[in-house]
RNA sequence: GCCCCGGUAGCCCAACCGGCAGAGGCAAUCGGCUCAAACCCGAUCCAGUGCGGGUUCGAAUCCCGCCCGGGGCACCA
């Protein structure tokens, strides 16, 4: 891409000492953004408190409107154009919803704990708050030098320990409570959570059962917490969990992708058995998927959620194994559970799977029973020999080889048999890895008839197939095969129960009643939603607020000594390991502090030693609830509930609570929020999961964090590689047509290929916003953004183009003021009638795209109506003030300008945006298309009132017409008055 | 393999409930301004809507089947 600038005025160019130049626009924007913050300008009103707009009011009549950005990492690159996109779009609707008399929050904090600023620091040799506090400035610098409309007084930063003491609050607060699913809630819904006090005081009064049946007053002090501590929202627990060596941390199901690996650094993950802090995300698994419904959001982000937490609805079934190696001929073995979402084809489960991980297979039996086929053993001589080979087998491989092998059925029989509880059957027990322990019950009843995958293991190890599902008028010609879709039972009666002519539907829940009846299975709901694991091992992130005592268990620290700060400690790098060193364990870097993790305190029983939890939270647990800072980022202070709770629960309501506006839906929440769509399942679903917990127990009134969500699209850019892969300069790269037409490229003389896709410093086709700024102006750089194209999609950038912009606000500035004197030309005439229609049609367009979040549009149309008062001779006020105000949002400062230069006072961040006059939009003709066949042969100009009988007969008698018609009999006439007639001959 | 989004001029993109394929911008070409050029002003050029069917008086728009690009999910019982 060339860019030749020339727009910087030279000493050699004749340049209008008043021409709207890039310097011009610095010296605007810079003035107004000073004026702005001098005067509170974007300072939004909070209904209490010491929070008031610029002029020290209150809330007002204006309906609150609560727009947010997802929440910006200050990387140590800096920005690039693609960054700002998110922020503009914000601004925009922001200034326009000011100017339509709503009280708009907005505002902007940074999201600093985590893996990056933890690695940049240790890059650079300095503490990780060092670094990222100056990465905020810088941050903060450029996207000032934006002119957004944000109110300063509302930012924040994570590291904040006035920010950290509410972010481990609570994290208190989850830990002290617990998930009663037969709660009532405030909004009536069934299931919700509970003070830990609440459960202890039920388990005291005997009003509710202690798990394992023991009596409360049986158990000591410790057995009591130990019963407690394990229904915590927030506990700690032994189990397999993502260690990640490369990273020197574990990591949550979320942050690793389905080939095993780390989302960020795409290092190997491991399972290993460790003890981990982790949160009860999946007790509001159905309230997450279910909400779903009430929100605002995007249907791809919502089917995201909805797959991730992977609701199923089915049944365990229990079917008896009656080889175990005490093998009992009374089928006193054991039992094996499984979970299936068709419970209705159980008479056609011809044999089972278990994961090669199932506990079952710690024992089989010494040798093959009677029966056995040869292709169930794999070559093998006993059962004891196949099943260790196999498991063998299969723990060796990595998900990707599994991955890879999906579809492949491997597999071998276990020498177990189970009985069939539907029919008694005796049915072969295999272990193969296409079934997962992690799923369900880890274990299947296999029915070959009915599913795909057991139906390609049959056809692997020889195993028999039973349909159970016919498909009405019966099977097709030469079927063979899983029948997977609708139909009526068959092959499935009993003496107690027959599903036989059943559809699907109602044979689940028939033989569901006949499971619960004979005690073999019941109905149930699986989720493919985990818990999620809380802690790291890692420096950069909020200390858990848990001291241990000398039993070893975890005990809260008080809330007026929170924040617990980070500690100093000699190396805050992580200790990671080779990324394929699975036997190694995490190290958690706050453990090299002696004398921060060994404390004395007295809780209340006098002073005692305690050791510190050395875990930090992961960069997730921030941006959980940083929505709320903005609302009370002073802890109302001076409002009645003073630093109690994590917002003052007037304000929450005021801004988020349910139907706070005319536009608010039945969960309340952020009325507009735009980000990426990368946070689809991670950020999102952890922060509704917060936001419930704290809804559950009185802080908040809404229901949902954010109401409306919005993905915008990304901003791509071309790079450029020569021919041993390099990548060039993109801004240095030419272009000029080849010989067979098609782009040729080159850089330096030699040619060079094109790419697409992001922008990147090793791409070497960053853009900066600072660039922008210096060779165009912050407004013609919104300007551009803006009318790239709709906000949800993504569009290479290309900064030759950004001139197109320019040129509209110069002219805009031309329409205003005289370039060489610097005077206003707008005159007091009174404007044409022709203008005004332009005029009045311009507002009702630009007012649609605007509520319509169509800024692409909106600019369009702008353009159109200043390029017909470019047309005149004289460009009257009445014609050209409101096309500033209509500019404002998107190019805010030089709109500022020239309103000030037309006379007024006061800023135009509140003036009301223009408002069309019905008068000027009914047009005096209307131009009708005639077609004949559906093909335009004539016009016919009308007036907008006419007859459909009159449209008619003019559009009949039209010359053209009568040409095109050429005497054939005139069959039909469709008549759309007054815009279209079409004849059909 | 399944699901979602997209495909309109050389490029980025408009086109509301099916009704004239074009709002805007970039690029290109020509003209005006200029000693000349840039800037600026004015004008022009350019696609029949990815492909094939269907419905309709009429399809970019609705339906069916493909192709291409982007994204999500992927042995989930």
């Amino acid at each position: 891409m060339s860019t030749p600038e020339n727009t910087t005025p030279t000493a050699a160019g004749p340049e209008p000492a008043h021409r709207y130049t890039p310097a011009l626009a610095r010296d605007i924007e810079e003035r107004w953004q000073d004026r702005w913050s001098e005067r509170g300008t974007f300072h939004a009103a909070n209904p209490s408190g010491s929070l008031t707009d610029g002029a020290g009011g209150h809330a007002g009549t204006g309906q609150p409107f609560f727009i947010m950005d997802m929440f910006p990492y200050p990387s140590g690159a800096g920005l690039h154009v693609g960054h700002p996109l998110g922020y503009i779009a914000t601004d925009v609707v922001g200034r326009f919803r000011m100017m339509c008399g709503d009280n708009v929050l907005h505002a902007l904090g940074y999201d600093a704990f985590g893996l990056p600023a933890e690695q940049y620091a240790v890059q650079t040799g300095q503490h990780p708050r060092t670094t990222t506090e100056q990465n905020i400035v810088t941050m903060k610098r450029q996207l000032r030098r934006m002119g957004l409309a944000h109110d300063e007084r509302r930012t924040f930063a994570t590291i904040d320990p006035e920010y950290v003491r509410w972010t481990q609050w609570i994290f208190l607060q989850i830990f002290d409570s617990w998930y009663d699913p037969e709660h009532v809630r405030p909004d009536g819904g069934r299931g919700g959570a509970r003070r830990i006090a609440e459960l202890e005081a039920e388990y005291a009064a005997g009003t509710r059962e202690v798990p394992g049946g023991v009596a409360w007053a049986d158990l000591d002090a410790g057995a009591r917490r130990d019963v407690v501590d394990a229904q915590r929202l927030a506990y700690v627990d032994e189990s397999p969990v993502n260690w990640c060596p490369g990273l020197g941390t574990v990591l949550a199901n979320e942050e690793v992708t389905a080939d095993g690996r780390s989302e960020r650094g795409n290092y190997p993950v491991f399972q290993r058995s460790l003890r981990q802090w982790k949160m009860r995300i999946t007790a509001y698994a159905d309230r997450l998927t279910d909400d779903l419904e009430l929100i605002d959001w995007p249907e791809k982000v919502k089917s995201m959620q909805r797959n991730w937490i992977g609701r199923s609805v089915g049944a365990n079934v229990r079917f008896d194994v009656v080889g175990t190696a005490e093998y009992d001929a009374a089928g006193a073995g054991g039992q094996v559970e499984v979970f299936t979402t068709r419970p209705d084809t159980l008479f056609g489960a011809t044999f089972m799977v278990v994961a090669p991980e199932h506990p079952l297979l710690d024992e089989v039996p010494a040798a093959w029973p009677e029966g056995t086929r040869a292709a169930w053993t794999g070559g093998h001589a006993s059962p004891v020999e196949a099943v260790a080979a196999y498991r063998r087998e299969a723990a060796a491989k990595t998900a990707v080889e599994r991955q890879a092998d999906a579809g492949k059925k491997t597999g071998v029989f276990t020498g177990h048999l189970a009985v069939n509880p539907a029919n008694g059957q005796a049915i072969p027990v295999f272990t193969a890895d296409y079934v997962l322990m992690g799923y369900g019950t880890g274990a299947i009843m296999a029915v070959p008839g009915g599913d795909e995958r057991d139906f390609a293991f049959t056809q692997a190890f020889d195993l028999p197939v039973v349909h159970t599902v016919e498909p009405e008028g019966g099977f097709p010609d030469g079927f063979s095969g899983a029948w997977t879709g609708a139909g009526r039972a068959i092959n499935s009666a009993n003496d107690e129960v027959s599903l036989n002519g059943l559809g699907v539907e109602d044979a689940k829940a028939t033989i569901v009643e006949w499971l619960t009846a004979t005690g073999a299975g019941e109905g149930t709901t699986t989720y493919r939603l985990r818990d999620w694991l809380f802690s790291r091992q890692r420096y950069w992130g909020e200390p858990f607020p848990i001291l241990w005592d000398a039993d070893d268990r975890p005990v809260a620290i008080p809330g007026e000594l929170l924040p617990v700060d980070l500690p100093d400690v000699p190396d805050y790098s992580p200790r990671t390991f080779e990324p394929d060193d699975r036997d190694s364990s995490p190290e958690a870097p706050l453990g090299r502090n002696d004398e921060w993790v060994h404390v004395t305190l007295d809780l209340g029983d006098g002073p005692q030693t305690y050791r510190r939890d050395t875990n930090t939270m992961p960069n997730w647990a921030g941006s959980c609830w940083y929505y709320l800072r903005y609302l009370d980022p002073t802890d109302s202070t001076d409002g009645p509930a003073a630093g109690t709770a994590v917002v003052d629960p007037e304000l929450e309501q005021y801004w988020m609570g349910p139907k706070h506006n005319a536009t608010s839906g039945p969960a309340g929440g952020v009325d507009l929020y735009v980000g990426g769509v990368e946070h689809a399942v991670l950020h999102l679903l952890y922060a509704r999961f917060w936001h419930k917990v704290l809804f559950d127990l009185g802080y908040v009134t809404s229901l949902e964090p954010f109401g409306k969500l919005f993905n915008q699209g990304y901003i791509q850019a071309y790079a450029f590689v020569d021919d041993r892969g390099q990548y060039v300069p993109a801004a240095e790269v030419t272009e000029e047509p080849g010989a067979d037409g098609e782009p040729v490229y080159t850089w330096n003389g030699q040619v060079v290929q094109r790419e697409y896709g992001k922008m990147g410093k090793s791409l070497k086709n960053v853009v900066t916003p600072d660039e922008m700024y210096e060779q165009y102006g912050a407004d013609t750089f919104r300007v551009y953004e803006m009318s790239m194209g709709p906000l949800d999609l993504s569009r290479p950038w290309e900064t030759r183009a950004v001139v197109g912009s320019q040129r509209f606000l110069q002219r805009l500035w031309r329409n205003v003021v005289d370039e060489e004197t610097g005077a206003v030309t707008a005159t007091d005439d009174e404007p044409e009638v022709a203008t005004l229609r332009a005029l009045h049609r311009t507002i009702a367009d630009v007012r649609v795209e605007m509520e319509h979040m169509r800024p692409n549009t909106a600019i369009a149309k702008l353009i159109t109506y200043n390029n017909h008062l470019t047309g005149l001779d004289r460009v009257p006020r009445a014609a050209v003030e409101p096309l500033v105000l209509m500019v404002a949002p998107i190019a805010p400062h030089v709109a500022e300008e020239l309103w000030e230069r037309l006379g007024h006072d006061a800023s135009l961040a509140r003036e009301p945006f223009p408002v069309a006059d019905e008068q000027y939009l009914v047009e005096d003709t209307v131009t009708c298309v005639v077609q004949v066949k559906g093909k335009v042969r004539g016009r016919l100009e009308v007036a907008p009132s006419i007859s459909e009988a009159d449209l008619q007969a003019a559009a009949l008698a039209e010359p053209n017409v009568v040409r095109a018609i050429d005497g054939a009999p005139v069959r039909k006439v469709i008549v759309r008055a007054p815009k279209l007639v079409n004849i059909v001959v």
